[in-house]
DNA sequence: AATGTATATCGACTTTTCCCGATATGCCAA
DNA sequence: TTGGCATATCGGGAAAAGTCGATATACATT
Protein backbone atom coordinates (compact mmCIF):
# COMPACT_ATOMS: atom_id res chain seq x y z
CA UNK A 1 0.00 0.00 0.00
CA UNK A 2 1.61 2.91 -1.20
CA UNK A 3 1.38 5.76 1.38
CA UNK A 4 1.42 8.42 -0.98
CA UNK A 5 -0.82 7.09 -3.24
CA UNK A 6 -3.51 6.26 -0.91
CA UNK A 7 -4.00 10.09 0.22
CA UNK A 8 -3.93 11.88 -2.76
CA UNK A 9 -7.03 9.16 -3.35
CA UNK A 10 -8.38 10.43 -0.48
CA UNK A 11 -7.30 13.82 -1.49
CA UNK A 12 -10.97 14.49 -3.35
CA UNK A 13 -14.26 15.79 -1.91
CA UNK A 14 -16.23 13.90 -4.84
CA UNK A 15 -13.84 10.23 -4.30
CA UNK A 16 -14.75 10.78 -0.56
CA UNK A 17 -18.49 11.20 -1.31
CA UNK A 18 -18.38 7.77 -3.42
CA UNK A 19 -16.56 5.59 -0.83
CA UNK A 20 -19.09 7.25 1.71
CA UNK A 21 -22.14 5.93 -0.68
CA UNK A 22 -20.88 2.63 -1.07
CA UNK A 23 -20.89 1.93 2.80
CA UNK A 24 -24.93 1.74 2.67
CA UNK A 25 -25.34 1.38 -1.09
CA UNK A 26 -29.01 -0.03 -0.75
CA UNK A 27 -29.81 3.82 1.17
CA UNK A 28 -27.88 5.63 -1.57
CA UNK A 29 -28.43 3.79 -5.51
CA UNK A 30 -31.94 2.70 -4.82
CA UNK A 31 -32.17 2.85 -8.37
CA UNK A 32 -29.99 -0.02 -9.55
CA UNK A 33 -31.68 -2.44 -11.31
CA UNK A 34 -30.90 -6.42 -10.11
CA UNK A 35 -29.09 -4.81 -7.06
CA UNK A 36 -26.24 -7.27 -5.38
CA UNK A 37 -24.86 -5.06 -3.27
CA UNK A 38 -22.92 -7.41 -0.96
CA UNK A 39 -21.70 -9.48 -3.96
CA UNK A 40 -20.33 -7.19 -6.21
CA UNK A 41 -21.32 -3.52 -5.00
CA UNK A 42 -22.85 -0.58 -7.73
CA UNK A 43 -21.98 0.46 -11.18
CA UNK A 44 -19.80 2.94 -12.54
CA UNK A 45 -23.29 4.37 -14.00
CA UNK A 46 -25.35 4.92 -11.05
CA UNK A 47 -22.18 6.10 -9.40
CA UNK A 48 -21.83 8.76 -12.28
CA UNK A 49 -25.21 9.84 -12.33
CA UNK A 50 -25.64 10.68 -8.71
CA UNK A 51 -22.00 12.47 -8.35
CA UNK A 52 -23.33 15.01 -11.57
CA UNK A 53 -19.59 14.42 -12.98
CA UNK A 54 -18.73 13.22 -16.57
CA UNK A 55 -18.42 9.45 -17.35
CA UNK A 56 -14.99 9.66 -18.15
CA UNK A 57 -13.98 11.26 -14.99
CA UNK A 58 -15.78 9.15 -12.64
CA UNK A 59 -14.25 5.89 -14.68
CA UNK A 60 -11.23 7.84 -13.75
CA UNK A 61 -11.61 8.51 -9.78
CA UNK A 62 -13.16 4.90 -9.79
CA UNK A 63 -9.45 3.28 -10.85
CA UNK A 64 -7.21 5.82 -8.85
CA UNK A 65 -9.66 4.73 -5.65
CA UNK A 66 -8.72 0.89 -7.05
CA UNK A 67 -5.26 1.18 -7.31
CA UNK A 68 -5.27 2.80 -4.07
CA UNK A 69 -6.42 -0.20 -3.37
CA UNK A 70 -9.73 1.46 -1.19
CA UNK A 71 -12.10 -0.29 -3.68
CA UNK A 72 -12.35 -3.35 -6.03
CA UNK A 73 -14.64 -4.16 -8.68
CA UNK A 74 -16.30 -6.90 -10.99
CA UNK A 75 -17.09 -7.17 -14.04
CA UNK A 76 -20.86 -8.71 -15.16
CA UNK A 77 -21.76 -8.41 -18.66
CA UNK A 78 -21.61 -4.93 -19.86
CA UNK A 79 -21.39 -3.53 -16.51
CA UNK A 80 -18.55 -2.97 -13.77
CA UNK A 81 -19.32 -2.98 -10.14
CA UNK A 82 -17.31 -1.64 -7.55
CA UNK A 83 -17.53 -2.07 -3.83
CA UNK A 84 -15.37 -1.02 -0.74
CA UNK A 85 -12.36 -3.11 -0.02
CA UNK A 86 -12.47 -3.08 3.62
CA UNK A 87 -9.44 -4.31 4.32
CA UNK A 88 -7.86 -1.68 2.86
CA UNK A 89 -9.85 0.36 5.23
CA UNK A 90 -8.75 -1.73 7.87
CA UNK A 91 -4.90 -1.17 6.37
CA UNK A 92 -5.41 2.31 6.59
CA UNK A 93 -6.31 2.57 10.34
CA UNK A 94 -3.30 0.72 10.62
CA UNK A 95 -0.92 3.10 8.57
CA UNK A 96 -2.18 5.91 10.81
CA UNK A 97 -1.50 4.66 13.74
CA UNK A 98 1.80 2.79 13.78
CA UNK A 99 3.15 4.62 10.95
CA UNK A 100 2.07 8.03 10.57
CA UNK B 1 -10.77 19.08 10.36
CA UNK B 2 -11.54 19.42 6.81
CA UNK B 3 -10.84 16.03 5.63
CA UNK B 4 -9.88 16.93 1.98
CA UNK B 5 -7.14 19.43 3.48
CA UNK B 6 -5.58 16.86 5.83
CA UNK B 7 -4.96 13.99 3.34
CA UNK B 8 -3.81 16.66 0.87
CA UNK B 9 -1.37 17.56 3.46
CA UNK B 10 -0.40 13.83 3.81
CA UNK B 11 0.14 13.22 0.04
CA UNK B 12 3.74 14.40 -0.24
CA UNK B 13 6.99 12.19 0.65
CA UNK B 14 8.62 14.69 1.82
CA UNK B 15 5.50 16.20 4.36
CA UNK B 16 4.63 12.52 5.15
CA UNK B 17 8.89 11.95 6.32
CA UNK B 18 8.49 15.21 8.44
CA UNK B 19 6.07 13.79 10.68
CA UNK B 20 7.64 10.50 10.66
CA UNK B 21 11.01 12.56 11.86
CA UNK B 22 8.79 14.56 14.34
CA UNK B 23 7.99 11.15 15.76
CA UNK B 24 11.45 10.87 17.74
CA UNK B 25 13.09 14.27 17.24
CA UNK B 26 15.89 13.26 19.53
CA UNK B 27 17.19 10.25 17.20
CA UNK B 28 16.45 12.22 13.56
CA UNK B 29 17.72 15.29 14.93
CA UNK B 30 20.86 15.10 17.16
CA UNK B 31 22.40 18.27 15.94
CA UNK B 32 19.71 20.92 17.55
CA UNK B 33 21.30 22.95 20.21
CA UNK B 34 19.63 23.35 23.13
CA UNK B 35 16.84 20.77 22.90
CA UNK B 36 13.63 20.68 24.31
CA UNK B 37 12.40 18.95 21.99
CA UNK B 38 9.20 17.52 24.53
CA UNK B 39 8.06 20.90 25.17
CA UNK B 40 8.89 23.16 21.68
CA UNK B 41 10.03 20.59 19.16
CA UNK B 42 12.22 20.71 16.69
CA UNK B 43 13.09 24.35 14.73
CA UNK B 44 12.29 25.11 10.91
CA UNK B 45 16.43 25.15 10.04
CA UNK B 46 17.11 21.78 11.45
CA UNK B 47 14.05 20.03 9.36
CA UNK B 48 15.14 22.08 6.29
CA UNK B 49 18.85 20.67 6.45
CA UNK B 50 17.55 16.96 6.45
CA UNK B 51 15.10 17.30 3.81
CA UNK B 52 17.78 19.01 1.36
CA UNK B 53 14.62 21.03 0.30
CA UNK B 54 15.16 25.02 -0.25
CA UNK B 55 14.05 27.16 2.91
CA UNK B 56 11.13 28.22 1.50
CA UNK B 57 9.34 24.96 -0.06
CA UNK B 58 10.20 24.19 4.20
CA UNK B 59 8.39 26.47 5.46
CA UNK B 60 5.48 26.29 3.10
CA UNK B 61 5.28 22.93 3.68
CA UNK B 62 5.10 22.89 7.72
CA UNK B 63 2.16 25.51 7.36
CA UNK B 64 0.42 23.39 4.75
CA UNK B 65 0.92 20.71 8.03
CA UNK B 66 -0.26 23.46 10.77
CA UNK B 67 -3.12 23.74 8.43
CA UNK B 68 -3.97 20.08 8.45
CA UNK B 69 -3.62 20.40 12.28
CA UNK B 70 -1.12 17.59 12.07
CA UNK B 71 1.66 20.09 13.96
CA UNK B 72 1.75 22.97 16.05
CA UNK B 73 4.11 25.54 16.07
CA UNK B 74 6.05 27.55 19.15
CA UNK B 75 7.81 31.10 18.41
CA UNK B 76 11.02 31.75 20.79
CA UNK B 77 13.53 34.43 19.78
CA UNK B 78 14.39 33.85 15.98
CA UNK B 79 13.33 30.21 15.89
CA UNK B 80 9.79 28.38 15.27
CA UNK B 81 9.63 25.18 16.72
CA UNK B 82 7.61 22.38 15.51
CA UNK B 83 6.53 19.36 16.91
CA UNK B 84 3.38 16.89 15.89
CA UNK B 85 0.11 17.76 17.34
CA UNK B 86 -1.14 14.29 18.32
CA UNK B 87 -4.47 15.37 18.69
CA UNK B 88 -4.60 15.63 15.22
CA UNK B 89 -3.69 12.67 14.84
CA UNK B 90 -6.02 11.22 17.11
CA UNK B 91 -8.72 12.56 15.56
CA UNK B 92 -7.12 11.55 12.03
CA UNK B 93 -7.50 7.96 13.16
CA UNK B 94 -11.15 8.52 14.33
CA UNK B 95 -12.27 10.29 10.84
CA UNK B 96 -11.02 7.08 8.93
CA UNK B 97 -12.90 4.65 11.79
CA UNK B 98 -15.86 6.37 12.08
CA UNK B 99 -16.50 8.46 8.99
CA UNK B 100 -14.47 6.85 5.97
C1' DA C 1 -23.67 -8.68 -38.87
C1' DA C 2 -25.53 -4.48 -37.14
C1' DT C 3 -27.02 -1.72 -33.45
C1' DG C 4 -27.32 -0.29 -28.69
C1' DT C 5 -25.54 0.21 -24.06
C1' DA C 6 -21.78 0.41 -20.32
C1' DT C 7 -17.31 1.42 -19.42
C1' DA C 8 -12.53 2.73 -20.50
C1' DT C 9 -9.21 5.48 -22.72
C1' DC C 10 -7.51 9.63 -25.26
C1' DG C 11 -6.54 14.49 -26.10
C1' DA C 12 -7.13 18.94 -24.50
C1' DC C 13 -7.67 22.70 -21.37
C1' DT C 14 -7.74 24.71 -16.67
C1' DT C 15 -6.49 24.65 -11.96
C1' DT C 16 -3.54 23.09 -8.35
C1' DT C 17 0.74 21.41 -6.48
C1' DC C 18 5.73 21.20 -6.34
C1' DC C 19 9.63 23.52 -5.82
C1' DC C 20 12.81 27.26 -6.44
C1' DG C 21 15.22 31.99 -5.82
C1' DA C 22 14.47 36.60 -4.30
C1' DT C 23 12.72 39.57 -1.06
C1' DA C 24 10.43 40.91 3.29
C1' DT C 25 9.89 40.58 8.29
C1' DG C 26 11.20 39.83 13.03
C1' DC C 27 14.38 39.26 16.40
C1' DC C 28 19.00 39.63 18.41
C1' DA C 29 23.71 41.39 19.17
C1' DA C 30 27.30 44.60 18.59
C1' DT D 1 20.97 51.53 14.55
C1' DT D 2 23.19 48.61 11.78
C1' DG D 3 24.13 44.01 10.53
C1' DG D 4 23.25 39.26 10.82
C1' DC D 5 20.37 35.14 11.35
C1' DA D 6 15.85 32.46 11.13
C1' DT D 7 11.66 32.27 9.11
C1' DA D 8 7.81 33.77 6.13
C1' DT D 9 5.98 35.38 1.96
C1' DC D 10 5.97 36.41 -3.03
C1' DG D 11 6.39 35.42 -7.98
C1' DG D 12 7.21 32.09 -11.22
C1' DG D 13 8.08 27.84 -14.12
C1' DA D 14 7.37 22.89 -14.49
C1' DA D 15 4.70 18.95 -13.40
C1' DA D 16 0.47 16.77 -11.83
C1' DA D 17 -4.50 16.60 -11.03
C1' DG D 18 -9.32 17.86 -12.29
C1' DT D 19 -12.48 17.69 -15.65
C1' DC D 20 -14.56 17.51 -20.06
C1' DG D 21 -16.12 15.71 -24.85
C1' DA D 22 -14.94 12.46 -28.30
C1' DT D 23 -13.67 8.01 -29.40
C1' DA D 24 -12.58 3.11 -28.59
C1' DT D 25 -13.69 -1.34 -26.64
C1' DA D 26 -16.52 -4.95 -24.91
C1' DC D 27 -20.57 -7.16 -24.35
C1' DA D 28 -25.64 -8.06 -25.45
C1' DT D 29 -29.60 -8.15 -28.46
C1' DT D 30 -31.76 -8.48 -32.60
Amino acid sequence: MDQVEVFKALSNKTRLQILNWLKSPATHFPDQPNADFENVGVCVGQIQIKSGLSQSTISEYLSILQRAELINSTRVGQWTYYKRNEEGFAELGKLINQEL
